[in-house]
DNA sequence: GTCTATAGGGAGATAGAC
DNA sequence: GTCTATCTCCCTATAGAC
């Protein structure tokens, strides 16, 4: 993985992607100028200019790998003809990809104008496919909301400062049994519910 | 409640938050302009001008009430002594609180410009308080990992699209029993992890 | 790859008439 | 409560020198 820091000798186009998402997870993607990325690299704006057209090209290319990799995960479901490889190997690809992209999946679901951006992006409907591969079919209301609570908490988790003490490792694993334990029914009595 | 749609004779004041919320929540605060507030409400930027003096104190009037009102659910935590009702009386307030205003739970969670003004305000630390009733003290790793996802699961659940077919009683009880569950250890085996 | 300089527009905010 | 008009600043983006 070479050297990841913000030294000076890595290509202008990397620095700019780098400083770029540091900001776009600070202050969001409508909050950031591309005068305060210029700054944060020790450049004027012209130079950012010089790599990138616009504003909007910067978050595609901060945001699509990791679209990408998302894209390449929901295909495999349909590779995968055994249906409890398939969810094993869904989930974990997705903590994953969380994992290693932390600030940038929780700009890609929760930031305003990236998510108008990605509604453009082949990869928009690997959301609901990979959402219907964990409800399963005719899914019901408590399913449905266990669902939803995966597919937010996970992310939030990836970024929650309170977590930082964990390794990569331990959170994978935690959020691997923890979304596995919300995605199975309750072992409790059937319906106890009212 | 009252007459709750866009209606014209409703007080200009409750016009301007009612079109910042709606705002807010598709562009994000750092997105929207004053000028797209008038727009939506048919009025002119002074206008808007006329009921704040800032933006900042649009936001502020926008969130305010839903922080007084954790304020007031974390301030209750120190008055009930009994555990179980301590818990269950505050993870039920929170949930009533996401329901009750689902876009702007949203909006404090995930906003980065509204975030930084969360941090100067007295229900900042109703957060941490709330959470660390969820953990009990001494979590570790996993209990850790279940409370963030609950913290940002129970809001994405409230704005989720894939849960509008749900009422507000049905989506209340199912964020309840699912947030129990996830707070509560797993019956299973003490410890097969590996 | 980076710079200076600048165009053109929209931002937040204010003054004062009606 | 709303308007027109205006100020100042910063935004995205472009042109062209080094």
């Amino acid at each position: 993985m070479a050297q990841r820091g913000s030294r000076p000798d890595r290509p202008a186009r990397e620095r700019v992607l780098e400083a770029a998402l540091d900001l776009f997870a600070e202050q969001g993607v409508s909050g950031t100028s591309l005068q305060m990325i210029a700054d944060r690299m020790g450049v004027t704006k012209a130079a950012v200019y010089h790599q990138f057209r616009t504003k909007e090209d910067i978050v595609f290319a901060v945001v699509g790998p990791a679209l990408d990799r998302l894209l390449e995960i929901a295909d495999a479901i349909d590779a995968e003809p055994d249906h409890q490889r398939r969810f094993t190997a869904t989930l974990a690809g997705i903590i994953d990809l969380i994992i290693t992209h932390r600030r940038l999946a929780a700009i890609v679901q929760f930031d305003p104008m990236v998510a108008r951006l990605v509604r453009g992006h082949p990869a928009h409907a690997s959301f609901e496919r990979i959402r219907s591969l964990f409800t399963g079919p005719d899914p019901d209301g408590s399913t449905l909301v266990a669902a939803a609570m995966v597919s937010g908490g996970l992310i939030v988790a990836g970024v929650d400062p309170a977590l930082v003490r964990l390794s990569d490792d331990e959170l994978r694993e935690h959020l691997f049994d923890t979304a596995t334990r919300l995605l199975r029914p309750p072992p409790g009595p059937p319906s106890a519910a009212g």
